[in-house]
DNA sequence: TCCTTACTGCGTATCTAATACGCTAAATAG
DNA sequence: CTATTTAGCGTATTAGATACGCAGTAAGGA
């Protein structure tokens, strides 16, 4: 039960600190901080979060907030870990490729409430209650495919990685297209400006097929995308356990 | 040959400013600025960039800088593409599977060499030279797949997205152990503290296992784990490849 | 009951960084 | 030779993180 052993984030996470017995009541909570700095970045923005915003959000003082986190590091972790909410859990005796693409689904409608998310650092492996709820459900979903345990691990965190950074990459895409949407609607013509043929013939290839002629609605280009993807590693995953399940009867 | 249609970062990107006349001789050129910054970067971290050491690097005022670049998002987004030097071309008459496996392997070692990179906003598609040469670099190893040249596009942007999300992960995690070695080591021991088995039966049976137990080398490990994930995505694409070809012969 | 003490909120001050603005001087076009 | 551009830069403004220490509060012990 000793705490002190536990890092300093993760014990924050879990809410485990020993409340202190004396002194003032606290009048603010570590759980109003992280909402209203939730809040805040739902509401304007990552670079908006500033630990004077939140604290004017809070009715507080700038410092006051110090006396619960140790920087403003501390706060975007519990940030990332608070802006996930607890999953759906899976359905029972759905097999693990539905369940992935449930779990994948899931994981991206939740970012979506919170877009900022994506362009988090990450500080570490899973340790908050949520993001392990998450790795939980999708090692769950992997129960009956005989993987050992380790390859189970490694293809979620692929899995993490993969759909991550898609999120990642069709959000950053969509703030670069609210901020100066002439730029996307130019990029065939803008490459095919620069681009030589004979330095990029691959390149030139696919601006002769007109593949970036016209950039469909976002929304819907990077939900296709991610499922597209998805679904390559998926098959990807389902041939691996194919070839772990023929070692495993020889 | 109106650059003025162009957008700023890419005309800036290819080096299409046309070269005002009258005036003093520049003392810096864009290369330099560039060329200090990734420097800068390369030796103490993506926050040791700032305006200020950046110039003082060059022996310049700070704002002198600001007649080369916008702002310092623009300068970002040149790094980004300057610090990626040109791919090797692909062997001839490779195919596509190999291709993409030493694609990816110069992806990640161009990126080792600049650590920072990972870390960097997506800004747009790729339209800096370098980064369309990678870009061309991948697209013409799926050039005798047959696949529709949308698709290969599509493959290709997967590819890349898994590739730097893996990478981003890596260094992330590696910045984490260099911090804190110590958190890294405990990490299976924390968890085990932390995770109640009724909640998280999955983290649990992991846990059980011993997986998290003894954190190998992280360099090696990561490697690892890149290739294991990169495979299992080339899987997919080859299971992709096969569909198109089957529909393609009905 | 009163004192000790841990703990809270917060005012102040410092440091770092980005960048707007306008001046001065250098080239070159005409 | 003068008007026009443009480079470098000094100054000042704004924003943000956070160190430090004071003052008041409430629980535990005497």
């Amino acid at each position: 039960m000793e705490n002190s052993e536990l890092p300093a984030e993760v014990a924050l996470m879990w809410r485990l600190r020993d409340t202190g017995r004396r002194g003032p009541k606290p009048s603010l909570t570590l759980d109003d901080i992280v909402r209203a700095a939730i809040e805040l970045a739902d509401a304007e923005g990552l670079a908006a979060v500033s630990m004077a915003r939140v604290a004017e959000r809070l009715g507080n003082s700038t410092m006051a907030l110090y006396r619960h986190v140790k920087s403003k590091d501390e706060l975007l972790v519990l940030m990332s870990d608070a802006a996930l909410e607890r999953p759906e859990p899976l359905p029972d005796g759905i097999d693990w490729r539905t369940g992935l693409t449930f779990w994948a689904d899931g994981v991206l409608t939740a970012i979506r409430r919170h877009r900022w998310y994506a362009k988090l650092p990450i500080s570490g492996p899973p340790a908050g209650p949520n993001n392990l709820a998450w790795f939980d459900c999708a090692l769950g979903a992997l129960k009956d495919t005989g993987l050992p345990e380790e390859a189970k691990v490694g293809v979620v965190m692929g899995l993490i990685t993969y759909v991550q950074g898609q999120i990642r990459v069709a959000f950053d895409l969509a703030a670069g297209y609210d901020e100066n949407p002439a730029a996307f609607s130019q990029y065939g013509a803008t490459l095919a400006r620069v681009v030589d043929p004979r330095q990029l013939p691959a390149v030139a290839r696919v601006l002769e097929a007109g593949v970036f002629d016209e950039v469909g609605s976002f929304e819907e280009d990077s939900e296709q995308d991610f499922h597209f993807g998805l679904q390559l590693y998926l098959d990807g995953i389902a041939a691996f356990i194919e070839r772990v399940g023929q070692d495993r009867a020889r």
